[in-house]
RNA sequence: GGCUCCAUGGUCAAGCGGUUAAGACAUCGCCCUUUCACGGCGGUAACACGGGUUCAAAUCCCGUUGGAGUCACCA
C-alpha cells in the first residue's frame, strides 16, 4: 500500500517536519558532566512524598552539575485534569526548596522557556508530525478496533493463557488496504494510532539503568497506541517525542515505568533518537497493617502521606528535605553529621548511591531529623517560620499567640535552649510546638493533667498541701537557685528527700524526693510533666498566671 | 499466571571473597543533672532458606521461599 497517501489522508493539516523541530530545539550547550531532568507529572493536583523524593533527585543531579532542571506537565489524559494543579505543584516545591530552571510556569516568552511549550496538551502538532512521519514509513498505522473487540480478543487470549495485547496475529489492522482505511474513516469511524511493533518475541534488549545496574528485558511485540482516538498521544509516545525534543539526558522516574523500557526503547530506535539515561527509583513503602507486609504508597489509602499533610501540620521544609536525602543517598547522613554548617545543597548527590528497593517510611526517624535540624534554628529564625505557619493555618489563634513579640521569643529561647550549654530538642513541627506551649495562652490548657494531680503514688491531699505551701512560700523576686531551696525546703517539711544521693542510698526511708515537689508543681502550672526550667516558666508567665493555675488546681 | 527487580537487627542502612558484620532511628539500662530536657556510656537485636564455586562466602553462581512492580486509547 501507499504509505504516503495514507499518512496524507490521515495528517491533511500538518505543516512541520520533524527536521524542522530537530532544528528548532538544538542540542543544548551545557558544561561538560551536566544533565537535563525534568519532573513530569500529571496534573491531578495531588502531589505525595513520593513525588518530592523523586523530584528532589532530579533537583539534585540537574544542579549538582550546572544542568538543567524543567517542570513539564504530562496533560494528556483530560479525565485526570484538575484546575490549579499546576500552580500547586510549583508552588508546593518551591516550599520545600525545590526551584525549576525553566518550564511550565515561566513566562512564555522567556530566555529559559527555549524548549517548550511544556504543556503537552499544547505539543500536539509535533508529536503528530513524527506520526505523520512514520506513518509514511509503515512504522505506525490507523487501528478501528473498538475496546469491545479489544476485551474480546484479550478474554480470548486469557482463556489460552498467552500473552494478552494487541500484537501479530492479533493486531488485525495491521494489514488493511488503503480502501478500507478510507471507508472507515469516510464513514466516521473512530481510530487509533497504532505502532507497528518490528520486536521479536524471543530476543531482549539489555540496556544499563543508573540506579539499578544492567537489566535485560524481552522486546517490545506490542502495537501499542501512539495516538489515541482524540489524536493525543499516550505516555509512551509523548515520552519519546519530549525527552528528545527537550534534550533530557537523564530520566529518573518510578519503578513502575520499568517494564515499559522495551517500549521506549523500539520508540526511540524508530524514531532515530538517542535514548537518555533511565535512572528507576524504588518506591517509598509503607507498612500495610492489613496485609502486614510492606507496600507502594497509595494516594488512596495514605492521604496522610500527601504533601499536604506535612505542610497541615508544619513540618519544616527544611527537615523535609534533610530526611529525604537521607532516604535517597545513604551516605548523605555520615555527610551531614561530619559538616553540620554546610550546605546540604553541597553535598555530593550520587545515583548510584540510591536504594534500590523500596525504604519503608519511618516516622519515628523523620521526628528525630526534625528535632536535630530545628535546634540548630535561632530563636528569630524559628519565629518567622511559626508565625508563618500559624498566619495560614491559625488564624484565629495567631493573634493570641503572637500578640506579645517578646514573651513568644523568651518561650523560644526557653524551649530551644538558647544561652544554655546545650540546645534543646523539643521541637518536631509546628502544630505539636504550640500545643506543647499552649498553657502560656490558655487557661484550660492542661487541667486534665492538672484534675489526675494526686490520683497516683501521692495521694490528692499531700498534693494540695504541698502546694499550698509552695503558695504559701514563694516570693516572685526569688533568683532561680533560692526559688529551689524552697522546693527542697518543702520536700523535707513532707518527709521527701531534698538530697538526690540521700534518696538514692535509702529510698526506703522517704515518701519521695524533690523531683516528686518539682512534677506536682509543674503540672499544676503547666499541665506537663515535661517542660523547661520551671522557674523561667513562671517568669515568663508571671505570678498571677501561675496563682490562678495553682489555685485551680487544689480547687479540684 | 508471564516478565522484571529486590532480600543484612523492629526501621533506614554500611559491606564489593578473609571484618569482633559499621553507623543512625526506635527500644532497654546506667551516668550526668537542684526539677524537665540535652548530653555521655553501655545492652538487646541481623546476613530468608537450600545447594554449589573457593583454602575461605553476607559478598560469586544456581534453585527455593518471600516481598515489590508491571502486563490500558492512565500516567
Amino acid at each position: 500500500m501507499d504509505n504516503k497517501k495514507l499518512a496524507d489522508l490521515l495528517f491533511p493539516d500538518v505543516v512541520n517536519t520533524p527536521e524542522y523541530y530537530e532544528e528548532k530545539y538544538p542540542y543544548r550547550k551545557l558544561p561538560s558532566k551536566a544533565q537535563v531532568t525534568r519532573m513530569a507529572p500529571s496534573p491531578t493536583g495531588f502531589i505525595h512524598l513520593g513525588n518530592l523524593y523523586s523530584a528532589l533527585a532530579d533537583e539534585r543531579i540537574a544542579h549538582k552539575k550546572n544542568g538543567v532542571f524543567y517542570l513539564r506537565i504530562e496533560d494528556t489524559d483530560e479525565k485526570r485534569k484538575v484546575d490549579g494543579a499546576v500552580e500547586t505543584i510549583i508552588n508546593v516545591l518551591r516550599y520545600f526548596n525545590i526551584e525549576f530552571d525553566e518550564g511550565a510556569g515561566f513566562d512564555e516568552n522567556a530566555e529559559n522557556n527555549k524548549y517548550g511549550p511544556y504543556f503537552q496538551q499544547q505539543r500536539v502538532d509535533i508529536y503528530h508530525a513524527y506520526v505523520k512521519r512514520l506513518v509514511e514509513k509503515g512504522l505506525a498505522y490507523p487501528c478501528f478496533c473498538t475496546e469491545e473487540e479489544l476485551e474480546k480478543v484479550r478474554q480470548k487470549q486469557d482463556a489460552k493463557k498467552i500473552l494478552t495485547g494487541y500484537y501479530g496475529e492479533y493486531a488485525t489492522c495491521r494489514n488493511m488496504s488503503y480502501e478500507e482505511v478510507f471507508a472507515n474513516i469516510k464513514a466516521g469511524k473512530e481510530y487509533v494510532i497504532r505502532l507497528r511493533s518490528q520486536g521479536s518475541p524471543d530476543k531482549e534488549i539489555t540496556f544499563k539503568d543508573c540506579i539499578k545496574g544492567e537489566i535485560k528485558l524481552p522486546e517490545n511485540i506490542h502495537d501499542i497506541v501512539l495516538l489515541k482516538k482524540d489524536g493525543v498521544p499516550t505516555y509512551h509516545f509523548a515520552h519519546a517525542i519530549d525527552d528528545h525534543l527537550m534534550r533530557t539526558t537523564m530520566v529518573i522516574r518510578g519503578g513502575e515505568w520499568l517494564a515499559s523500557v522495551p517500549i521506549h526503547y523500539e520508540l526511540f530506535n524508530i524514531l532515530g533518537f538517542k535514548m537518555p539515561e533511565y535512572g528507576h527509583t524504588a518506591h517509598l513503602m509503607k507498612f500495610d497493617e492489613e496485609t502486614g507486609g510492606k507496600r507502594k504508597l497509595s494516594k488512596r489509602k495514605d492521604p496522610e502521606l500527601s504533601l499536604d499533610y506535612y505542610r497541615k501540620d508544619g513540618y519544616h521544609p527544611y527537615c523535609m528535605k534533610v530526611y529525604l536525602l537521607t532516604l535517597l543517598n545513604s551516605n548523605f547522613e555520615e555527610w551531614h553529621e561530619k559538616f553540620p554548617d554546610k550546605d546540604i545543597n553541597d553535598f555530593p548527590f550520587s545515583v548510584d548511591k540510591m536504594s534500590q528497593s523500596g525504604a519503608l517510611f519511618d516516622k519515628d526517624k523523620l521526628h528525630n531529623i526534625c528535632k536535630n535540624e530545628l535546634s540548630c534554628l535561632s530563636e528569630y529564625e524559628m519565629y518567622n517560620f511559626l508565625h508563618e505557619w500559624a498566619v495560614e493555618h491559625e488564624p484565629e489563634k495567631c493573634d493570641i499567640w503572637f500578640a506579645d513579640k517578646e514573651k513568644m521569643l523568651g518561650i523560644l529561647r526557653l524551649y530551644m535552649g538558647i544561652g544554655m550549654k546545650r540546645r534543646r530538642k523539643d521541637f518536631i513541627y509546628a502544630r505539636q510546638i504550640f500545643e506543647l506551649i499552649a498553657y502560656f495562652f490558655d487557661m484550660e490548657d492542661g487541667q486534665k493533667e492538672r484534675d489526675k494531680l494526686g490520683n497516683q503514688t501521692i495521694d490528692k491531699k499531700t498534693v494540695h498541701n504541698i502546694l499550698k505551701e509552695y503558695l504559701a512560700t514563694y516570693n516572685h523576686d526569688d533568683d532561680n537557685s533560692a526559688w529551689f531551696n524552697k522546693l527542697k525546703a518543702i520536700a523535707d517539711k513532707f518527709g521527701f528527700a531534698s538530697d538526690m544521693k540521700a534518696y538514692k542510698k535509702e529510698p526506703e526511708k522517704y515518701n519521695g524526693n524533690v523531683s516528686d515537689i518539682a512534677e506536682i508543681v509543674r503540672i499544676a502550672v503547666t499541665g506537663r510533666a515535661n517542660t523547661p526550667d520551671l522557674w523561667q516558666i513562671v517568669h515568663i508567665m508571671g505570678q498571677e498566671q501561675m496563682t490562678e493555675r495553682i489555685t485551680a488546681a487544689i480547687e479540684v
